[in-house]
DNA sequence: TTTTTTGTTGCACGCGTGTGCAAAAATTGC
DNA sequence: GCAATTTTTGCACACGCGTGCAACAAAAAA
């Protein structure tokens, strides 16, 4: 090999001196609001496209000690709800300058390893979009100060050291039970996730209350052990197959839609009833398979954009906190209930 | 504010001084196969549990031009695939060292772009699994070196700069086609997804090629502008409402599972007809929902996790290259056809 | 024209780690 | 017990860019 000029990667020195500028001009060139002449602007501009110059984020995020990187863990793969959060939170992320760091923490026994590793990029900041987050974990993680903010989306938590995006729960299945209580229906069940953490206790205690100070008596429930909807599937089944017509219920309140599709595909291929003739379903979270004509859900869509953009104010620190847990959506009626 | 001490972030400094040791053995403890004595390494474990510390991967990344990070790109997030393949790829990626950048490329008008914003994050790699790729635009992109290794997963690429990890589309749907043809269906619709890119075409022209082989005529088809199942119903519904019985199809064979359950949906809800007994269906990946009782179709299973653990090897740079597009999976017979 | 103000540019230093090589220590052979 | 090995350790330098400040030029005011 003849000679050692630098072959692929071009920095900011390669730019300046083609530019006829210094490399802390090159660096304001791509810095929005920085103190630079139009002038020199342009001609750095123009050499860096010559070259095909990048500033390395990698290098920038070192210096500067912001990475503008978020990472999302995900505990969840089964509920699609999950695939419309990614896509929105992606989404509007990158519109404001964020990448994502996807991980995927089925595997670790706990999510502090999986923040942990995480902090070991420097995320600006971690997103929450799972169900199996120990809130005592998360605590010790932040403790720790291993990562700089602890954001969790569409969900509530209780941990104070850790800043909570949803819509509020007890308002939005207040109006889930209006509608199942003016529908007439009298022997409800709910269909509820995972118990263990109280943050997802909320929807099933709002319903119960409400229906027990309309109508009397306390609903009955069961819980599977993730929001899959075959899991649901065999829930449901397991539980009406023995029921007679008068004991059954005649609606299925479900935590979420995963889990009304899967008591919905019970109804009607285990026991061959009808939806919502013998049996009624409600959901929560209006995914796109909820309004198939197949399932025809009655659901609540949450307010997933404004909530994302809720994350990007919280990101940029200029959130009031506040109203950040009591995003509004929209109960979606159709036919299931 | 008294003094100045260091506050939160420890580094590979703090653990040396604690340990008894220089920066550079630190570095080695954390290394796999460095050579460093059992006592020293095990000296400077502990100091770094006790002071919490851990390696910051960006200095790394910076330091030795490699970030085990690896950019995911995904333009569709209609298809419930996607959150099968994000699942398995996040996870054992991760497992063998890799982080994922999630990269949504439903807004840019191009992938380049988003390749360029991911190479600036020095990823080792970025793996495609969406489907609007425009073959020059990733010919540019790796022309101009912007990005080390660009890889299409679960689809075949022409692109000589590319590696594509893909089962074998011939023979799958040489499977698939052969179930039909044994099963005695006599007017088959073919449901193809975007025509825009060669790499799709494959398995429709497969299809096309051995049923006019094996019966003489060729099989119609109509094309939708995405996998999208709400799209695939229309579609359906559209082409097949103002049919006579007899000019009808008798088997829909989609090209993914999105597009099957769109067309069950449609032959159900807005024909009115049975499925399979008037109309059959096929589909192409299991998806999850494939199996429920609902649809039950049959399909065709990629061998996913081989195939990421093929990615794997080529990211580690032990890929024999040669075999990356001839993993083969399983016909999966369900009910629907 | 001189002084003040505003706008623009250059630079030393730091961010936290990896690499390759040379010095030091530990181990082995005779 | 000494030399030849092998293992282990330390170090200068590099990675590419941002920050804060000081120097400089240009425009505005006097």
């Amino acid at each position: 090999m003849p000679s050692n000029v630098a072959q692929d990667s071009i920095t900011a020195d390669d730019v300046a001196e083609l530019a006829g500028v210094s490399r802390w001009t090159v660096s304001r060139a791509f810095k929005k609001d920085a103190s630079i002449s139009a002038k020199s602007r342009k001609k750095v501009l123009e050499a860096a496209t010559e070259l095909g110059y990048a500033p390395d984020l990698l290098a920038a995020s070192l210096a500067s000690d912001k990475s503008n990187l978020v990472a999302l863990l995900v505990d969840d793969f089964a509920n699609p709800h999950k695939l419309v959060m990614m896509e929105r939170l992606t989404r509007i992320l990158r519109k404001n300058g964020w990448d994502t760091l996807l991980v995927n923490t089925l595997d670790e026994n706990d999510a502090s390893a999986a923040l942990m590793n995480a902090s070991q990029r420097r995320v600006d900041a971690a997103v929450l979009i799972g169900v199996n987050f120990n809130d005592q974990e998360l605590a010790a993680a932040l403790g720790a100060r291993r990562v700089k903010k602890l954001i969790v989306f569409a969900r509530s938590s209780e941990n104070p050291n850790t800043i909570s995006i949803c819509c509020d729960d007890r308002s939005a299945m207040t109006e889930i039970t209006g509608h199942v209580i003016r529908k007439g229906y009298r022997r409800p069940l709910f269909l509820a996730g995972p118990q263990t953490q109280s943050a997802h206790l909320m929807r099933k205690e709002t319903f119960v209350r409400l229906w027990h100070e309309a109508n009397g008596d306390r609903p009955d429930f069961i819980s599977v052990g993730s929001y899959d909807p075959a899991l649901a599937y065999q829930s449901v089944a397991d539980r009406m197959r023995n029921s007679t017509t008068d004991a059954r219920p005649d609606v299925v309140v479900c935590e979420n839609d995963a889990l009304a599709m899967g008591a919905v595909d019970a109804i009607r291929y285990e026991l061959g009833l009808k939806v919502p003739q013998d049996i009624a379903v409600t959901g929560f979270d209006d995914v796109p398979q909820a309004a198939s004509p197949h399932y025809l859900l009655t659901t609540y869509r949450q307010p997933i954009s404004a909530m994302a953009e809720g994350l990007v104010q919280v990101l940029k620190g200029e959130s009031d906190t506040t109203d950040l847990c009591r995003f509004s959506g929209q109960l979606i009626i159709r036919d299931s209930a």
